[in-house]
DNA sequence: CTTGACTTTATCCTTGGTATAAACATCATA
DNA sequence: TATGATGTTTATACCAAGGATAAAGTCAAG
């Protein structure tokens, strides 16, 4: 092997490339060979110029495109270069924070996916204790008691609008929830115009509230329109045995199947309340 | 505004999407307006199918293609939903480890450039202090001494075919040196056939070997052809000061500009000899 | 000289959209 | 009912960063 004139093949090999990728490099002017045969075309490599493949591949795993990483060859100016690169680990930062937060999402989902196979689905009330949590509030203009699927759906519109313009990263928007307070469930009224989601803990706002562990009794259900019907099997329960009432009302959706479903929500809801046997 | 007759603007509007994101999303069966004109092709959603899109934002985000998306839908399986997002995590997961190394390779040489800066360009001997390292290190055939600069190029090709053949990260390969063993640096023989990166602390392989933290007696150069005679002038000074070599020289490749130079790398390196002054 | 391996260009395909133009539809106002 | 301002349709091209393929030409070894 010349190593002072290496075919594309043998340049691709050894720089773990392939063919195609070199001549795109070349028609861009990334990368020209040392020598190219007038007659026939056939490009020519000098062993040398792998270093300048080193780069280029440095740069793009940086996340730079072909472009930018043209201009920092052009450019001729190392002092351009750190520049470009300080931009593209802000950028990596970003990504990695993007991701940590789509992972975050799909565990979430994962786990309430379990969740959702040993919970009891008929509707019967039953004890659990739950953890800290943190939630992001977002208040509407009216009573979700009052709307119908499409009301409802509008009004989580308006929530995923509301994040995306206070730059609120839509991956909390996959755990999703609403709250009757205390006082409104305390005189009966089914009265609830905030929409909230589940956040991470480290993430803090005016807007993001702690809701408290405890033990809390709760019931299950996929009929949207039972939510009333489960409300009252849960408030009547508690009078009947004199449980106290000792914070908000959540209902938490566990999981979503829009998959599954026309037009609809398929979901499959978690109503808690948490309280305390009076002693 | 009716809700369940939305046509495309307001669809997208209020799911902050483009009208062509949407039509497209109908072209490749993803989303399907529940209602499209006969006559004039207009389409119309209904607001419940915001869900489906809030799906297919969410697995979009998880890292999942389009295509992918369309078979969670179709298969209308949930547990094949569920082996799908265990894929997709274990994907973010490899994709923030990739771009975790990139960052660090990333500041590794933003730090070197700051080097380059502040360090004598005069070959002139200094002493510096040098804290704990680890590095990868890859035994080659022959002695670098006895290469030109296109057979110091080939065994880092091969280098490169080892580390991709052995999956270690080729975001290490940006921060390369050459090591000359403490017993044949004590015979004066400039002898080396092993090749090393600089790798993270917490990176363990039997490959990974620590460089002790410690005081260094060092020169920079730009000249590949003059490491001999760097080194020897290094050597030189050692045995004129009767100072005492206490591990294995290194030559650390500071920077490298193959793209201001055609054909050859313009490298700046930093040969360093542990030193200890005898008393 | 032949044969097989290699290389050339050209062209199309991919993904997840964005951009544009020309034609047509809808809506509010006059 | 007319009109102008939007809104929507399709078709087409474009982007990055290559991958795939085909038909034709080239190289090197026996």
């Amino acid at each position: 092997m010349d190593l002072q004139r290496l075919t594309i093949g043998q340049m691709a090999r050894l720089n773990h490339i392939s063919e195609q990728t070199l001549r795109l490099y070349d028609r861009n002017h990334l990368l020209t060979p040392a020598y190219t045969d007038e007659m026939t075309g056939y490009r020519y490599y000098h062993i040398g110029q792998s270093a300048r493949l080193d780069m280029i591949q440095y740069l793009k795993a940086s996340g730079m495109t072909l472009k930018q990483i043209k201009e920092v060859f052009s450019s001729d100016n190392p002092v351009k270069l750190q520049k470009l690169l300080n931009i593209q680990l802000r950028a990596i930062d970003r990504e990695i924070g993007r991701l940590s937060k789509a992972r975050a999402a799909v565990t979430r989902n994962l786990e309430n996916y379990q969740k959702y196979e040993v919970l009891p689905k008929n509707g019967n009330p039953f004890f659990e204790f739950i953890g800290k949590r943190q939630i992001y509030r977002y208040t509407c203009d009216e009573n979700f008691f009052d709307q119908d699927d499409a009301g409802y759906e509008y009004m989580l519109r308006k929530l995923k609008q509301h994040l995306v313009h206070n730059d609120i990263p839509l991956s909390y928007f996959s755990n999703i929830g609403t709250i009757i307070r205390k006082s409104n469930l305390e005189n009966n009224a089914l009265f609830s115009n905030e929409v909230f989601m589940f956040v991470d803990d480290n993430d803090v706002s005016p807007d993001v509230e702690t809701i408290a562990s405890g033990m809390y009794l709760c019931i299950c259900s996929d009929d949207f329109y039972a939510e009333s019907e489960n409300a009252n099997r849960l408030l009547t329960e508690i009078r009947q045995r004199s449980y106290r009432i000792i914070g908000d009302y959540l209902c938490e959706v566990i999981m979503d199947f829009p998959a599954f479903e026309f037009n609809k929500r398929k979901m499959f809801y978690k109503i808690q309340i948490p309280v305390a046997m009076i002693s």
